[in-house]
DNA sequence: AACAACATGAGAGTGTAGTCTAAGGTTGGT
DNA sequence: ACCAACCTTAGACTACACTCTCATGTTGTT
């Protein structure tokens, strides 16, 4: 498919999509068979991939480690040890970030009880 | 105490201080009594307040947000009901967070998974 | 008086992650 | 042939959150 089909599935706007492909996070296929364009050709696996992009960006990780992730789970740029120690320290932050929203949650709720316990 | 020992206490620069100040996150007070310079002065409160910042940091909460938090507790610029209501918000976005990186942890646990059954 | 070590505000510069515009080429329908 | 609706790259622009530089003023010690 097309950037412009691949914008329509995800909801990435074709814009998005081109800087995603400069930071190297996708990477769509030229037909060797056209000549007369250089349009790029994408398949279900970057739909999957841009899906990812979204979620990892919204758990607040940056393009560069999104990156990594991608790299260590759909391409050959790293070996198996190199993958697994990359995922494993994505899933220390993860856990790190979990600590740090359920300490938050604590602080706001007791600056709720705070509030409620105050007659104003 | 001045800024710099604020800095000192905190680990947060003097620069970025200043940044948080003419943000509106934090208000140091002028020495009425010393007309010779305009120094701010910074109390027990602001060091917390600052904590707090880095916190709300780095479960991804913006500026603006963490501007709103702080109004809610610290200030009078809101009613009772309004000031719940943001912290309600708040708690809501946590909650929502929370849900992504366990989700999020989830897809890398299998990544990881598939990568060990993979003999590459 | 000289000096280091502080303080101030204005404003420029940086990195991240887009977002948009411009200029040009291609495709498909009439 | 014409036109709308695509596609491309380069590069400018934006918002956010700093981060730094500069020019200038103050404080405290020797």
């Amino acid at each position: 498919m097309l950037i412009n089909e691949l914008s329509k599935k995800t909801g990435i706007s074709a814009h998005t999509i081109r800087f995603y492909e400069k930071s190297g996070l996708i990477m769509g296929k030229r037909d060797e068979n056209v000549k007369s364009n250089n349009y790029f050709h994408y398949d279900e696996e970057t739909v999957e991939k841009l899906e990812f992009i979204s979620e990892a960006k919204s758990v607040g990780f940056t393009i560069n480690e999104i990156g990594q992730i991608i790299d260590a789970w759909y391409n050959n740029k790293y070996s198996k040890k190199e993958k697994l120690t990359i995922l494993e320290e994505k899933l220390l932050s993860l856990e790190k970030k979990l600590k740090e929203i359920k300490e938050m949650k604590k602080q706001i709720a007791r600056f709720k009880k705070d509030i409620v316990g105050d007659r104003c």
